[in-house]
DNA sequence: AAAATAGTGTCTATTAGACATTATTGG
DNA sequence: CCAATAATGTCTAATAGACACTATTTT
């Protein structure tokens, strides 16, 4: 199906229901990834300076616009494949954000993707691919609203666009999702010990938790596979190691 | 901003990072529309039957080419008034579908929302405004996947598009949303009583509930508020009626 | 009084939080 | 042995499900 007939009447007759989008102007449509790590207390995010108008100097999200035969999903790893070097992340789509005049010279849709990978994964970007910043949620729960995003010396990075907003959406679902999906362990890499698990979930939460409950509830969920293996290197009684488990083979229900 | 310069080429030079989306072929975008209303033990929807090709004679759901200067959600509230004239409906945005061929005509993207009202008002469409029909879902819990809509007699109504998809969509996240938030209310009308309310959420869930339980939940939950009066024409003791109550002003947790 | 549903009280099982205790490593 | 953290056991509070019972309306 060739396409090059955009500018003249279309041949068929349709129905007024029907969809004829070759008669409307139509917006443009970006994909921009929200790629977030846990970091010390909090989570840390990738962005990039914008070096032109409009908003040059501020920080956006890593994006691309969608090619005609791309799903959207490709464009997300796309973007984080040229934009950060970073390959085969576990993606989840977040919201799609369309104000008319959210960029300021011609409308342009974004389909936001939340990126999760570990700290060492974020930190291991291929070299001067941006710049990491850590993530300040000013609210709690699933308040929801925009963060701030500080660098290394604690200074704020202004952001471009609506993506102050972008980022709080991907807390708020992060956050929501944690209790109930298992998508805590995106997180953290292939092997790590409950103390990890916690912590990840403290940074995500933005909250301390009980331990004890804590270890309960995931030793419950079914999700965890002992390695066998013990921590090394450390200077105290060493923990031992889990590995994600996806098949849930937890109890029957009988 | 005119744009009758996109077969011409761009007349400013841009960085490589930056969006030059006058350079690209775009889709296009339309809003998709789930109307959502509980009926006996399950949840309607409202279908139009597609007057031609593609997918001539199939069921879709209410939809627009979002317009150039539009937002996305007026956009879904347009399609529910153009399609069914039902206007001021609660409306939530679900998930973008961009898959390349989901159109066999060309690209288009589809920004689905949910719609919920109550039975009542999901009946008084204006009249002669596609049909509705009873979503049967082949799954339980949150597994999500596409749905089944049959009509009045029973009859499946085969969708177009991947429809069946949204539809399924639409169903899961409303599952989801309803253990956490006060979603289930915009399901009935302004005032109901606790039995209609826990027959909303079990047609929503496709589960039976414990009545003692979701009683206590719900008058624990803030969100009801009496109204001091009773049902009336009953064949037996009538019940208290509740107003669904935003403002939350439970237990200030101390 | 009978039928039907509304609404309350109480017991039990499950789960989360709190706290104490024991275990295992390095220095 | 000491310091540090891992891991386990037990008690308690909160909550959901189950069940029995009482209350209020129409016929």
């Amino acid at each position: 199906m060739t396409r090059a007939t955009r500018t003249t009447a279309t041949p068929e007759t349709r129905f007024l229901e029907d969809y004829d989008p070759s008669a409307f102007d139509r917006p443009s449509v970006a994909v921009d990834v929200v790629l977030l790590a846990p970091v010390e207390r909090g989570l840390q995010t990738l962005l990039l300076q914008r070096p032109d108008h409009p908003f040059k100097g501020r920080w956006a999200l890593p994006g691309v616009i969608v090619r005609m035969e791309e799903p959207l999903e490709d464009a997300a790893d796309r973007a984080l494949g040229e934009k950060a070097g970073l390959d085969g992340i576990f993606l989840e789509q977040l919201y799609t954000f369309g104000a008319p005049r959210r960029d300021p010279r011609m409308r342009i849709l974004s389909v936001a993707y939340m990126a999760l990978v570990d700290r060492g994964s974020c930190e291991r970007r291929r070299a001067g691919a941006g710049a990491i910043g850590a993530v300040r949620v000013p609210w709690h729960g699933e308040a929801g609203g925009p963060v701030e995003v500080l660098d290394a010396r604690g200074t704020p990075m202004p952001l471009a666009f609506d993506h102050a907003e972008i980022l709080g959406m991907a807390v708020k679902r992060l956050r929501g999702k944690l209790a109930y999906t298992p998508v805590g362990f995106q997180l953290l890499p292939g092997s790590f010990t409950l103390r990890d698990l916690q912590r990840v979930h403290e940074a995500v939460l933005g909250r301390r938790l009980n331990k004890d409950s804590f270890r309960r509830r995931m030793l419950a969920s079914g999700h965890l596979r002992p390695t066998g293996k013990l921590q090394e290197d450390v200077e105290h009684r060493p923990a031992a190691l889990y590995r994600f488990d996806q098949a849930r083979p937890s109890k029957p229900k009988a």
